[in-house]
DNA sequence: GCTTTAATTCATTATTTCCCGAAATAATGA
DNA sequence: TCATTATTTCGGGAAATAATGAATTAAAGC
């Protein structure tokens, strides 16, 4: 289905894109549903073209999954790799440190005390 | 002292190339105390120029801090702004979704640890 | 089969990024 | 001052990225 490359590093570079953070936000918002590549493209005033090309990024770092409903495409987040690189985020990169994750320190330990 | 044009788009890019990554993940380790940026080259393998300007591309997006002892520089993560990027992925990008944040989403809805 | 709609691919161009070695800068100490 | 150590800046070349419009593919309806 998809060559499954996506590395933490391309996951996040793949957000270092101002307009492709936009189009994360904006599909995230769709919810499950998603939205199709048209509508994205309206939203953010942007050709289509550009936008397939980012859409596309953002697909390779597993970040949005695709399908297609008659003519269209439509867009929709990934959750278990959106997860995972908040994962990443907080235990890997941070180690749970409540001074870097904030409120979600909490989670970063399951809750428990640093020994 | 620092242009402060760290929008979350640029901090994500600058998680977003390999070898920064590393560096990031190897200075937040260090903790407070940070690390001299010759002992983070020697443990990268890297040349000191190449290190040199990863090291500046991530403190211009605002997540480490430096300051000089004697001849060295010593690096460290900047907690505030790791806090904020953070709290953008997980609130503002995700709005605290379950599905998205995993453990993490009981600090985007008001910050309880799960007991 | 033809037309319309929707999105992607392609080719081009401009820009940026990345890495290296050499030179420059800064701080220290003899 | 001179030498040493540590880091940054500079310059260049290769590679990657981004935006654009034109052409192409895909699906639908008549």
């Amino acid at each position: 289905m998809m060559p499954a490359h996506q590395s933490p590093a391309q996951q996040f570079a793949a957000l270092g894109n101002p307009l492709r953070l936009e189009v994360f936000r904006f599909v995230i918002r769709a919810g499950r549903e998603g939205r199709p590549a048209g509508e994205i493209a309206q939203h953010l005033d942007v050709a289509p073209s550009t936008l397939s090309g980012h859409l596309s990024a953002l697909q390779r770092a597993g970040l949005l999954t695709s399908r297609r409903d008659r003519q269209r495409m439509i867009y929709a987040v990934d959750p278990g790799h959106v997860r995972d690189l908040v994962e990443f985020l907080l235990h890997d990169c941070c180690q749970g440190q409540p001074e870097l994750c904030g409120l979600a320190s909490a989670a970063c330990d399951g809750g428990r005390p640093p020994d």
